[in-house]
RNA sequence: GUGGAUGUAGCUCAGUUGGUUAGAGCACCAGAUUGUGAUUCUGGGGGUCGUGGGUUCGAGCCCCAUCUUUCACCCCA
């Protein structure tokens, strides 16, 4: 028998890291609720008709197909088949595909309960999802998504919202250095046109979305082979390179936009959504209005996000945005408009331990270990043990009877940070040897005052 | 999907131009210590060198394939 292997890019987590994670989720799942998003939880495979044609061409390649159970080749075309044709060939023997985001899902599922569902209708969905990418460090073929979403209103509340959710979870963790950009699609669209090219969107958002990466010489060298003129070379880094606040970006491209109408609607946008936060009683801190951001995939028609956490070798942690045509792909007759995010909390965890913020306790199972000598102390140590549960107090006895010296090094091994020690001494009086595990020190208390201790 | 790197004990790594029974530190187990752990001392277990082929009298080392991890591209949480 060959030692047993995970598939490529999937993870076991242990005990240890668990906790970690189980921190990170409780987190995000709090702010969630108290905004007023609702839970769902959607299958993990869905029908291949509908995630396809949702992520653009590249996304569709990264599906996870799951093949027809039985005789899956009863419906494979044979000319396929003999001319070796595996992308033609994939719909025939495949059907079902696993999730590729949280996004499309939830569209789906608001579609499918029009009638059941009130409006606007905020949900969060915590799951994982699937991707056949190449993995790379931070990138993994399962990984688990935190969304939040709400449908069925333009109201750009929601996306001053969902900054101030990235900044509460965040704070909550610990992270304190990062960036939340934040663009619009109506700005690129702009862009485009002041540029004059319209109607090239896609290379020009695909080539300056790696500007921060790459440079700004080698994104003019991949548009110059894109047939991008000069002139418009020079316009576009002249927009692009607009420095200063939020304010003063957004001023220099109203005047650039003035006959745009697209730019125009991304600006006033952009502008009521800092307005927002600030008769919320907030600011535009860690937002950074960045033109350069597209993010690739296609359904997004209004905002855009992606969180960054700086100094760490991650890519972004998170990232969302308006989608207004998402359940019209689905034949919705009346069109919703939808805007939500994702949290990555796999990244997250990876930044967060590259930055050492996790808390020493989030790792504690057990608080007390009661250990004992010989047989009649571990029955005695049972009612001991009770009464610890009684007062809610996360608790174990070691199971077998050893040395105690064995007993006190599992304590330690789990992290458990006190252990009662019982003999019969102990048992006759009643008065228990309560150790600190971390100095060592040790007290004569009876069970009731040692729960006073909590 | 394209191209490059990597793999030796549970972990971090040594291992000479291919040459006898593959090593270290940490970790683990047992004892010194029959009512007290993270210090010290003594002893012990553990590896078909990622896997499968090949070259050779002989392979951890050379060649091929394959898998894992990782880097760049693509894309993205």
């Amino acid at each position: 028998m060959d030692k047993p292997t995970l598939p490529k890019g999937t993870r076991d987590f242990g005990p240890a890291t668990m906790a970690k994670r189980q921190f990170i989720l409780d987190n995000i799942r709090k702010v969630f609720q108290k905004y007023g998003f609702m839970p769902l939880e959607t299958p993990a495979m869905e029908n291949l008709t509908t995630l396809t044609g949702k992520y653009g061409e590249e996304g569709d390649q990264l599906l996870f197909k799951i093949l027809n159970s039985g005789d899956y080749l009863k419906n494979a075309d044979a000319t396929k088949l003999e001319t070796r044709n595996s992308k033609q060939l994939t719909f025939d023997i495949s059907e079902k595909g696993l999730r590729y985001d949280l996004t499309v899902p939830f569209a789906r599922y608001v579609v499918m309960n029009r009638n059941e569902v009130a409006f606007p209708f905020k949900r969060c969905q915590i799951q994982p999802v699937w991707r056949a990418d190449r993995p790379q460090k931070g990138r993994y073929r399962e990984f688990y998504q935190c969304d939040a979403d709400v449908v069925g209103t333009d109201s750009l509340i929601c996306e001053a919202e969902i900054i101030l959710m990235i900044r509460e979870v965040f704070k909550g963790l610990g992270i304190t250095d990062y960036t939340i950009k934040i663009n619009h699609r109506g700005i690129l669209n702009g862009i485009a046109e002041a540029i004059g090219a319209a109607g090239n969107e896609t290379p020009m958002f695909v080539a300056i979305d790696k500007l921060d990466k790459i440079g700004e010489e080698k994104v003019k060298e991949e548009l110059r082979e894109k047939n991008f003129s000069e002139n418009a070379l020079t316009k576009l880094f002249q927009l692009l390179n607009v420095k200063g606040s939020n304010t003063n970006k957004l001023a220099v491209l109203f005047k650039e936009f003035e006959t745009i109408a697209s730019g125009q609607k991304g600006l006033r946008d952009l502008r009521l959504v800092f307005d927002f936060l600030r008769d919320y009683g907030s600011d535009e801190s860690n937002v950074e209005l960045d033109v350069a951001l597209a993010r690739g995939l296609s359904y997004y028609t209004g905002c855009i996000f992606e969180v960054k956490i700086n100094n760490v070798s991650i890519g972004s942690v998170s990232g969302g945005g308006r989608y207004d045509n998402l359940t019209k792909a689905f034949g919705d007759k009346e069109n919703l408009s939808g805007v939500g995010f994702s949290f990555g909390v796999d990244r997250i965890y990876d930044a967060m331990e590259e930055l050492n913020l996790f808390p020493k306790d989030a790792q504690v199972s057990s608080k007390v270990l009661i250990c004992y000598f010989d047989d009649e102390s571990f029955r005695y140590g049972l009612g001991v043990l009770s009464k610890l549960r009684q007062a809610g107090i996360a608790s174990e006895i070691y199971p077998d009877l050893s040395k105690i010296k064995k007993q006190l090094d599992f304590a330690n091994k789990k992290m458990i940070p006190f252990t009662i020690v019982i003999g019969s001494e102990e048992v006759s009086t009643g008065a228990l040897a309560f150790k600190n595990m971390t100095n060592g020190e040790q007290q004569k208390l009876t069970i009731d005052q040692i729960i006073k201790q909590f």
